[in-house]
DNA sequence: AGAACTTGCAACATCAGTGACGCAAGTCTG
DNA sequence: CAGACTTGCGTCACTGATGTTGCAAGTTCT
């Protein structure tokens, strides 16, 4: 980590940072040139603050991990009942998802440190589950793991359209994924 | 449409468009040189069977579409109690998505007639649903067009790591799909 | 067998995207 | 205010991917 960017070029990096997940989450393959004009900014820049094209991609997954992993912790997934700690972490991550869904999508083919943060969420994800199972929450015979899987495609669905407000969205989404979307049948 | 390919040349197609799809769906980004050494094939070929790389991907969306279409056809889903439609649409469609994954995913930005058949296909789906919710299999208030991207996305989630057979996921699938993940509380 | 077709190989042309540099003009910061 | 930093612009070099062509050797079809 080289020295402190002085304030403007702080501002700068951010814009960039933004600028390329607009782009990038439309087009995957646009160039650094859209990514700068998107900006607002010289395409010589973006070189300037970023060495590479991959190295803006790993900076953006970064920060997107970082967002992440703070609105994850934010719900106290682990010391909170697990049904409120699902709105929670469903409504921070949803909030977090919908600006940054491109950098999130890039976390397993990124810097290791990167994929070990988006691990940790997951331990984390799966600790939650668990504790639901064990106050009777998730019916027993459901596989964990693929409760993971299909909780967070819930979440990547969601955030494709985002709509009202995410705590609405949450709470559809955690609907969905206790209750499906089938009708209560007597057992 | 040209002449009729001499069998042999048939045969190059295909592969090639099989080779595509395994390596296209590990890295989108992948170029000519690639697809064309998993065809086993040189990259002249690919060029000659087709005029560019969006042609390709244009036909490897085709072909899939095609398949997609009848996979849904073949389960009678305007006919078939919705509940067997709903497994047998589920479980065709599996086997397509497992082998055509990065295919069907590109019908979005693809040629109008391709968009046109999976616009087809949302639309069968959709009144499936609507007959679901007709006889009671689908609670009155659940938004039906989320109903439909909630099962999209479980049956992307669900191709995106093929485990047993088929016929299992979609049972899976469906139980997910309608009775959520949640124990069946008291109402 | 013979005509028509297909493929691999090698060579070539092109092009878009990437990345680097220096300089003049503008912006921060102490 | 003065020095340090940042940016836009023009320019250049480089690389990898794309797409084409001609020809010799092999395959299909009738």
């Amino acid at each position: 980590m080289g020295k402190a960017l002085r304030s403007d070029a702080e501002r700068t990096v951010m814009t960039i940072l933004e600028a390329a997940e607009r782009v990038l989450s439309r087009n995957p393959a646009a160039s650094m040139e859209q990514i700068a004009e998107a900006a607002g900014v010289a395409r010589t820049t973006v070189h300037r603050r970023f060495t590479s094209r991959d190295a803006l991609v790993e900076a953006m997954t970064g920060w997107a991990a970082q967002r992440f992993a703070e609105a994850v912790a934010a719900a106290n997934p682990d010391s909170t009942p697990p049904l409120v700690a699902l709105y929670q972490v469903t409504a921070n991550v949803l909030r977090v998802k919908i600006d940054w869904g491109f950098a999130m999508s890039r976390a397993q083919d990124a810097d290791p440190e990167i994929a070990r943060i988006h691990a940790e969420v997951a331990e984390i994800c799966a600790r939650l589950l668990s504790r639901a199972a064990g106050t009777g929450l998730i019916r027993s015979e459901v596989d964990l793991e693929w409760a993971r899987r299909v909780y967070y495609a819930l979440i990547h669905e969601s955030a494709a359209e985002p709509e009202g407000d995410p705590d609405a969205m949450a709470t559809r989404l955690v609907d969905t994924l206790l209750r499906g979307i089938g009708a209560d049948r007597g057992l």
